[in-house]
DNA sequence: GGCCGGGGCATTTTT
DNA sequence: TGCCCCGGCC
């Protein structure tokens, strides 16, 4: 038991065992996070404190699993699953369900999520006859959950301000009354968004001492990961709910804050040391995943920040190669260099194929880098598509449970009154909800007695709803005597859908009919798990209700499969934080790229985007290759693009570049980091650096269609096509060995022969 | 209900 | 450029 403590360094040791009062662990990139975390939790175990009366918050259903399963090695499964642990969202709305009748929500409350509330603002915003394009879902839905994360509630929205000026201002003066109708919407309908999970939490704790109470007494620790991350919502709950006991640890690294515009705020960690009176600091500093020279790296770029928390990271591994600055000549050569590295350095040093990542900074920039792949026969796997619960069948499918859990989720409902088809159409359902709005009821209950709430409807709409409302309470009373997921297969029956898919003998018919498959085998898996956990409870847990809380909380993040495949990863840097490959790329380091043109304006905002680049660099362990494109494919337009200012920022003597850069100086002192030849001849890929201002372009006056030209990369072909004149002047070429290309001659290298 | 074409738009997204 | 959303049409 003590062996794990003898695992950890001095500062981490000192970080578990301290229990005095509040802390703060500052921990670096790669400084052992959460080892220190779980050492610290199973530590409070051991020393006698009930699991049951340990909160831990994480950010991601991932990052509490992992912990778990640590804690669960080091102290015991049994006690582990005693502990509150998971993400801020999970644990307040289970708390949120018990205490749910003291604000007037079922407990079986629904969960919005996104989706959901920016089609219920869009339909209150037509509703409220307003124009859609100024009051866009998504904008609307940002200003009420920034509210909303701020505290700031529908009543006080109205009464503050500076809000309403400057939504005077912004000309959008009806979003406090959008922010009032939907709020209503969404309790009339049962549900909760998701920031509303952590306002209704300290709604309840405001409202209801009692209930504050009578958490402040139960728990009496509390650890937070990511503290950098949190918003002020979440703040103030641990900040409330800890005030009894004191004992709370917070966790988080400030230099890896990169959540802001979802209203994480870097204050929080940088002012807890004054918020909280003899608050003991710890700083992990031995970063363990890197080379010296990328933390080195690192270290200078960071330091170019001027709010942050002081703190020297080091790392006692070898020393390292250099980071590679590499140019290339176009976004597509980027692509394609990057992957001819890849392969090149993957057979010279026997790497896997999963010990590569390449990172950007926005999703669109993935395309060029797949084709490059997929061109070179790479096996990669991409983040940030679409999440196993977005995908339509599933959140149809969804969305018949929900009503069965909570009729009056409004949401769930309209997408599925007319789903299959059943001659409901929008008028019908406009009527409706209009009658639900005016009456301050549910949807739901309209539509079982439109009569009562002088609906106007036809006779055939009377009868097509009435089928609808059938279909739908049928499907109720089974699931009062049946397991979730036989109810799943009985609602997806009576409604009709698997037999919409079966008989339509298509590929993807089939491939939604095992999508369908999969959500059920989740429900039996969800049943059997918890059977497990509450063998000596009495099994309430075990609902359909309960299924569908944990699944509206869950991204595709977690539920990640055949991780094992030996793939490359492609991600964007956000998604990459907390993780680490022994070999990472950093691809479009430029100038409005990254850093982003949005935060170019706003010294915060560079601060942020900086410390994004941080994260990215941090995340390699051996080798990091940045490279940066001199033209890019940008909304339809070749633009060009100069180095990143943050290249600039990095220390010189750590940086390598591949050969000389044609506008952007920046001598590397050493050379000898890395000795291979960046870029081995291959016929078809030049050099990197190719001088493109000591070519001269072509003349396009020159060009004819016909003419056989010369590329340096794609070797001799045909104009085929001329579009455009002057500068802007497009080629369409035919090349002997690369197909068709469109080239711009501002930058193609082209010669004519 | 589904298909087509024009217009507007184009970060990041742990929940 | 390419996608998404909307309106018009059959």
């Amino acid at each position: 038991m003590e062996e794990y403590l003898s695992q950890l360094n001095e500062a981490q040791r000192e970080a578990v065992l301290y229990t005095g009062g509040p802390e703060m662990i500052i921990a670096g990139a790669g400084s052992g996070k959460t080892r220190v975390l779980t050492c610290k939790i199973a530590y409070l175990m051991q020393i006698g404190v009930p699991p049951e009366s340990i909160m831990a918050l994480t950010f991601t259903n991932k990052a509490a699993r992992e912990m778990k399963e640590r804690i669960a090695a080091l102290a015991g499964q049994r006690e582990a699953r005693r502990l509150w642990m998971g993400t801020f969202h999970s644990i307040f709305s289970r708390i949120l369900r018990a205490e749910s009748d003291r604000l007037g929500y079922p407990a079986s409350f629904t969960i919005y999520d996104s989706d959901d509330s920016k089609s219920l603002l869009k339909s209150i915003v037509k509703d409220m006859s307003l124009d859609d394009k100024t009051y866009r879902p998504g904008m609307v839905h940002s200003r009420i959950s920034n509210a909303k994360n701020s505290l700031i509630t529908w009543k006080s929205y109205e009464q503050n301000k500076t809000l309403v000026e400057s939504d005077i201002k912004t000309r959008t003066p009806m979003i406090r009354d959008i922010y009032k109708v939907y709020q209503n919407r969404c309790y009339q309908a049962g549900a909760m968004d998701f920031d509303d999970l952590l306002l209704q939490t300290n709604i309840l704790f405001r409202d209801h001492p009692d209930v504050l109470d009578k958490y402040r007494r139960f728990f009496k620790y509390f650890l937070v990961d990511e503290y950098q991350d949190t918003n002020f919502a979440q703040h103030l709950i641990v900040s409330r709910l800890s005030e009894t006991h004191r004992q709370i640890c917070v966790v988080g690294d400030d230099a890896q804050s990169i959540y802001s515009f979802r209203g994480a705020n870097i204050d929080n960690i940088l002012n807890f040391k004054s918020q909280y009176a003899g608050c003991r600091t710890f700083k992990l500093e031995r970063n363990y995943r890197s080379t010296q020279t990328i933390v080195n790296a690192a270290n200078s770029l960071i330091n170019k920040n001027r709010e942050r928390i002081s703190k020297t990271i080091y790392s006692e591994r070898e020393k390292g190669s250099g980071i590679l600055l590499v140019s290339t000549y176009s976004d597509y050569e980027e692509a394609f260099i990057v992957a001819s590295k890849i392969s090149e350095m993957r057979m010279r040093n026997q790497y896997t194929y999963s010990d590569f990542a390449i990172l950007y900074r926005a999703n669109k920039q993935s395309r060029l880098l797949e084709e490059a792949l997929r061109k070179l026969n790479i096996p990669y796997r991409i983040y940030g598509g679409l999440s196993f619960y977005d995908r339509k069948e599933v959140k149809d499918a969804v969305a018949y449970l929900r009503l069965i859990v909570n009729p009056h989720d409004e949401e769930a409902l309209k997408r599925i009154i007319n789903y299959p088809a059943r001659g409901i159409g929008d008028t019908t359902v406009g009527k409706l909800t209009s009658a639900a709005t005016r009456h301050n009821l549910s949807v739901w209950t309209i539509l079982k007695d439109p009569h009562a709430y002088d609906v106007q409807l036809n006779a055939g709409a009377i009868r097509k709803i009435d089928g609808f409302r059938q279909t739908i309470e049928d499907s109720i009373e089974y699931s009062r005597d049946n397991q979730a997921d036989d109810t799943a297969l009985f609602v997806l029956k009576r409604a009709g859908i698997v037999d919409d898919f079966v008989n339509e003998h298509t590929i993807e018919a089939s491939s939604r009919i095992e999508n369908l498959e999969e959500l059920v085998k989740g429900i039996s898996e969800y049943i059997s798990i918890r059977r497990e956990e509450y063998a000596d409870e009495d099994g309430e847990h075990i609902t359909l209700a309960g299924f569908l809380a944990e699944a509206s909380l869950q991204t595709d993040q977690d539920r990640d499969k055949n991780t094992d495949a030996d793939r490359v990863t492609l991600m964007t840097v956000h998604a990459a934080k907390g993780l680490e490959f022994k070999n990472v790329f950093v691809t479009g380091m430029e100038e409005n790229l990254f850093p982003t043109l949005r935060s170019v304006d706003s010294p915060r905002a560079i601060e942020e985007e900086r410390r994004l680049f941080y994260v990215a660099i941090t995340r390699a362990e051996e080798n990091c290759v940045l490279t940066y494109a001199q033209s890019r494919f940008i909304n339809g337009q070749t633009e060009r693009c100069s180095p990143s200012r943050f290249l600039l920022d990095i220390d010189a003597r750590y940086l390598h570049t591949s050969g000389k850069l044609s506008d952007y100086d920046v001598r590397p002192k050493a050379s000898t980091y890395y000795q291979s030849q960046p870029f081995p001849s291959r016929p078809q890929t030049r050099s990197a650096t190719v001088e493109t201002s000591a070519v001269e372009p072509v003349d396009a006056a020159s060009l004819r269609i016909g003419v056989t030209v010369k590329h340096d990369r794609f070797g001799t072909g045909t104009v085929t096509d001329i579009e455009g004149e002057g500068a802007n002047t497009k080629a369409t070429v035919e090349f002997d060995n690369f197909g068709q290309k469109q080239l711009l001659l501002k930058y193609a290298r082209l010669t004519v022969l």
